[in-house]
DNA sequence: CGAAACCTTGATAGGTATCAAGTACGGTGG
DNA sequence: CCACCGTACTTGATACCTATCAAGGTTTCG
């Protein structure tokens, strides 16, 4: 459920290609366990630089992906330009599922990601891996409940206090588990821009500046270098969501 | 895809009993066909009258549901009362499905409804549905990246033209088939209050109501008896939504 | 060091929420 | 059958929050 923008091991290795949107596809055994033998010669590794695009909406929904590390952000467009950021994935997750023969939404990898590619017709044939999506699907279903009630009825220092929350390594759904321990802070890196934020909360780049800005004034937030964040009363940020 | 609220026979059989929160449970056979006979001890069916909790937000997720007939519609609360109407279901719909122990939102029936509740632990045992379990959940997660973009980037004109789309059937989510035919009109169904289709756009009531009045002195909607409406020109209408 | 992208902040406008009556409708009981 | 009542809906006035427009500042990277 939480989202972790951070690979699990910190020293990311650089040497990969760069894939425009046609990515390296990297034939070979998959290292998923819960994946059968046969299925192989229809699973693909993949991996995208940051800022890749995946697959745009509208294109053929052949695959279906899973994310083995890294974080991916589905979007979609209205037709004069405005967009909605709808899903942020991470370690885990699911995307490219759909019932129609093309994506209905953009994907696009906001970190260097690696991806596994399952054939769709693979995945029929597989118990296990069938299991694996849907159940991952669950998860997200019920994320995306949460992020309708966000969008549908939430303040805009709510929904920016809502997606700090999200980040949290391990506070990400959960919601705040110690309350007031002694000092409850914690370090997050925000990949993305005041724009994306804006486009995933259905705000205003600038209102999502703002929000910040006040977080930053009432002392729950110090800015690092680059991305990086520190939110330093984790609990006190968790009341500003409106879930609590 | 699309919100069928009226009943396939319009005839509706209304000799059942009226349940409360506990719901009536038809033991028996499974109708549907794809369902494996070892199954159907775990496998009740069960009518809920217009209105009535099928679950809270909190209950024991003990049951996968499947509706055959009717609407059901999933909302959550904020703890101030705020609330957000999540999804709109119709017949083939799935709800109920979490990873977590407890549901995660509430569910109620919009019109008299007719249930297949599976035990969750079964549908682990049976192939076929989970298939059918995870291809509706498909379309639903679909539906909700739409009605993310509704709530997060439409004006509250488009919202409700594209709720009032949704309901057209036939027409719900491929939208507008063939153009500026003659006598483009449909005659709909709206199940739901103003608040409740305020809850479920993002909006107050008030300002659904403005937008319905807009709607109508356009000459786009004529009033019926009780909850019935006339879209006049579905054509014209679509292009309120913003999707085109 | 310089340019570009990104972020912050201010002023103003506009859309929707809120507050407040008033109206229409459906159901109930006399 | 009609009057009454409660619920739901409509409409108006106003306030507030966020979008929009605009300028300036900061950071990062070449």
């Amino acid at each position: 459920m939480s989202l972790d923008f951070r690979p699990a091991h910190d020293h990311v290795d650089n040497d990969r290609v760069p894939p425009k949107h046609d990515a390296r596809w990297t034939l070979g055994f998959s290292r998923d366990g819960a994946v059968a033998s046969p299925l192989d010669r229809a699973t693909r590794h993949l991996e995208f630089e940051q800022r890749s695009t995946i697959f745009d909406e509208g294109d053929d929904a052949r695959y279906v992906y899973v994310i083995l590390e890294g974080a991916v952000m589905l979007s979609k467009l209205l037709p004069d330009g405005r967009r909605q950021i709808i899903e942020l994935l991470g370690p885990g997750d699911v995307f490219g599922v759909t019932t129609t023969p093309a994506h209905d939404c953009c994907a696009e990898a906001l970190r260097p990601t690696r991806i596994v590619a399952y054939d769709h017709h693979a995945v029929d044939g597989s118990a296990s891996l069938q299991k694996l999506i849907t159940e991952r699907m669950k998860a997200q279903l019920c994320a995306m409940h949460d992020h309708a009630v966000l969008l549908g009825r939430k303040s805009a220092i709510e929904r920016v206090a809502t997606f700090l929350m999200r980040i949290v390594p391990g506070r990400g759904g959960a919601g705040c588990l110690g309350r007031t321990e002694r000092n409850d802070q914690a370090n997050i890196r925000v990949p993305l821009t005041r724009q994306e934020i804006a486009d995933y909360l259905g705000l205003t780049l600038e209102t999502v500046s703002r929000a910040f800005s006040h977080l930053k004034r009432d002392g729950l937030l110090v800015y690092g270098r680059h991305d990086e964040v520190t939110i330093c009363n984790v609990c006190r940020l968790c009341q500003y969501t409106g879930s609590h």
